[in-house]
DNA sequence: CATGACGGTATCCTTTTCGACACTATGTGC
DNA sequence: GCACATAGTGTCGAAAAGGATACCGTCATG
């Protein structure tokens, strides 16, 4: 959960950019929102995606992105449990955000073991 | 100064997102990216831009983005200390990036006070 | 002589984040 | 009867991020 960066997104021009990342910000979300622009995905196919991911992170960052509306969550009362989760159209604006996101990654991040000031 | 989100980039296709995110996480690291596209500017200059930002807060992101490549930081020998900051071209090309962020920002988090879970 | 502007540092402390690990319930397969 | 899969929750502790505050040297101005 990252901190409340302002009160109040007024105080400069950039301050909404900000604002944005305070949705997208925190671990995993980033790449969670992307895969789940592929379509509906339940809990452990995403684990897959993200092995890196503690159980508990994931369960973290998953109820902050459907707290902020971008995300919503069904459960089917069935025998093993299964819940899926998906966009709702507020994530789904995200899109291009997260695509210029990607494809600057894509460009300029690819395959970097050690970014910078990593080593400090 | 985020943590090191993953060691590598290449654990899943949206891991480059998390790569991008790296580079412009930091409290203040957007609006200063979002202002230093104005042009270049002076320390103080930037610093009356983001009223809410400490002295010690902006040295800090200034040194991150400058030791990312994505700032530089010109000195000048004159007695009323001068120093200038502008974009480098890798910088430069974050701008899609950091629009993206605040067209979405524009439309869904002007003016909000409070962003759901601020409260927890 | 004191004050302010400039561009910082140094130190201390609190808050947040995140990872490890253990634990839960239920039903199925072996 | 034991393990496994599902989708979690709880607790603990370390590390990082960030805020508050004080301090630095120099020159100009009042």
């Amino acid at each position: 959960m990252p901190r409340i960066r302002h009160e109040r997104f007024d105080c400069s021009p950039g301050c909404t950019v900000e604002g944005t990342l305070r949705y997208i910000d925190g671990k995993w979300k980033g790449v969670v929102l992307y895969h789940l622009f592929e379509g509906t995905l339940r809990f452990n196919e995403i684990r897959r995606r993200i092995p890196n991911c503690t159980q508990r992170m994931l369960t973290n960052q998953l109820r902050e992105l459907e707290a902020d509306g971008l995300i919503t969550r069904k459960i089917y009362a069935e025998v093993p449990p299964k819940v899926e989760y998906s966009l709702t159209p507020r994530g789904r604006s995200l899109e291009p955000v997260i695509t210029a996101l990607k494809i600057w990654g894509d460009a300029n991040v690819t395959l970097v073991p050690e970014v910078s000031h990593a080593a400090a």
